[in-house]
DNA sequence: TATGAATGAGAATTCATTCAT
DNA sequence: GATGAATGAATTCTCATTCAT
């Protein structure tokens, strides 16, 4: 096949991604139909289903995405700064996850309700920055007789906490904002480790 | 209004909540038409529409119902029980909680992700025994000197803890069974307490 | 049946007769449910079908009645004025038609498409004032060889060109406002008598 | 687009027009169901969105098209026999729009209440015949005074009277039948021009 | 590959009418 | 007479999916 060809299928299949994507923070998922995504997108309505089963597709595609997207950058801007101490390091790792959350609302809105940890450990074949969160973690813990599974489980633990916290109070505001709620979340943490 | 008439309300009314709460629950809520729940609910459609604005307004009023009867019952439990460290208590109180998601799992998948605790405090207006989450929580805290504010974002932050690793390890055994993750959260809510 | 409940009845009645005009006039008959009756009328569902078969009946009437009204009151007044002049008079019956139409547009709008004139006769029966209308546009006749017959069919032939000016220019604007077409209307009704 | 899917999008739109007039004429417009519509168009019911937004959005482009079919007709007859005298070409006009309503009393009987003289004047941009009328009508004005906008309320008023009495003599048989007004019509347009 | 016209099953919703109280 | 809860037929409209071009 030419690469022009393979070229224009993908700019296609790219216009498909970025028309769900944003049909579904701002519309809903309901309320999104593959015609609205065509539409949108610029194709044909056949053009979908050459490269999405259904909108449910679509939809997992672009939660993988997206949250890979959040934590490789995480964890390559938390690598960067060459911490010390493996607290800060951690905390450094969530504060960005939650900023990047407060800067994209829409993005959080999408992908809390459809993503969890597990379905992200699956997909870090795919990404090796995912694995890097794992040995960040584990090596904040080398030191301590912990077997490796509940390094593991106390990652999650807090993963699940922060994806938690941040999504009642950046988006419903619940119980307050998230800049409250980050010095109890942050103690919480230091606690936890 | 005589009371029969009242009564025979008050039936139709509540068989249209279980047969829409099965259905929530066996089928998904997309994949639920009213038209299955009057159907299931012995009920002509019509008269769906006397009682529910639409789909999302009966699904809205099961997960109040649901999850208050969960809370209710968990705080009568564990006042019954007359602890004497507030650790035990509160430990005892999300046990059985716990314990009540994993007997009833599909209940658990359906409010979860559509319940915040948030949404619940506006409820305790109608359930007292809300109320007394926390008035328990801030018992235990008595002689700290901790601003109720924060006492009360500690108890959010751990209610949304154990419904977030709830959720994930019993419906989707990750990163593993609820039995595993049990001792982990609880060594974490008592790092946290 | 004590003239108590008598009167409660054509209390109900009424009730029901402004409702429906109101909402007929607001909301257009379509768009109109016999429950939005009854609703706004302040009686129970059931009560409609005690005094009316369905939205039909209830229009019919109502057409009937503000109909017979306008005429009533536009030939009263005209009566009263008396005239020397026959096209003085005629023209003076018209006109006060139109004023009447002029500031009561959406009684216009609801009775113009839903009434014939040849209905209205039928009506005479009840409306003596009616067929005073015939009798003064007789009587203006009175000298001529005119066979009755045709001395009707032109007072009809004017009621239609009327009504279908006044709903144009009322309602639609069209081909220009009333004040506009009255100079060429009252001219045209000039030529025709 | 190649022309066969042109062509064959054509046959479903004109045979959706077909089923639609037929169906309007015959049962009524209020009960017409879009169902039945696309029923005798043949045609699947989603079709029928795909040409119209709904039944009231098919009528009023039937009502357009019929009432401008007649009028085109009547300008073009009217125009082929070279009159001499314009009152004369005015009457053949009008008396040939009658004689059609004669014949297709449904028609007449659909359009009417639907239409306004005012919607036609706005479709002239499509149907060149249609202007052919005011031009016909103000040559036979040509040597008097009068401004040219008085010209076509003139025209407007004859065509709406023409309209009205047509409507309540051949479908109402009120106050009697069109052959027996004709002559009181006639008489009364020569008066008017 | 890409298209978009066509489809029809199925979902939501309305509403006239009945009838037990 | 008066009520209003209950009904379910009827209607509108949507939308995923197919397939001829």
């Amino acid at each position: 096949m030419s690469s022009k060809v393979e070229k224009n299928k993908r700019q296609k299949e790219n216009s498909l991604y970025d028309a769900a994507y944003n049909l579904f923070t701002t519309k809903g998922i309901n309320d999104t139909a593959i015609s609205d995504i065509v539409k949108n997108a610029g194709v044909g309505k056949g053009t979908f289903y050459l490269y999405f089963k259904d909108k449910y597709d679509i939809l997992d595609r672009i939660i993988l995405k997206k949250s890979s997207e959040v934590l490789c950058q995480a964890i390559a801007e938390t690598k960067s700064k060459d911490f010390k101490a493996f607290e800060d390091e951690l905390l450094y790792f969530i504060d960005y996850i939650i900023e990047y959350f407060k800067k994209d609302r829409l993005m959080l809105k999408l992908i809390y309700k459809n993503l969890s940890w597990g379905v992200l450990k699956k997909a870090s074949k795919d990404y090796e920055e995912i694995r890097e969160i794992y040995t960040m973690f584990e090596k904040g813990y080398a030191n301590t007789s912990l077997p490796k599974e509940d390094i593991e489980k106390i990652l999650f633990l807090i993963m699940e906490l922060t994806g938690s916290i941040s999504y009642s109070s950046i988006i419903l505001k619940e119980p307050t904002d998230i800049d409250e709620m980050k010095p109890i979340l942050f103690n919480t943490i230091r606690k936890i480790i």
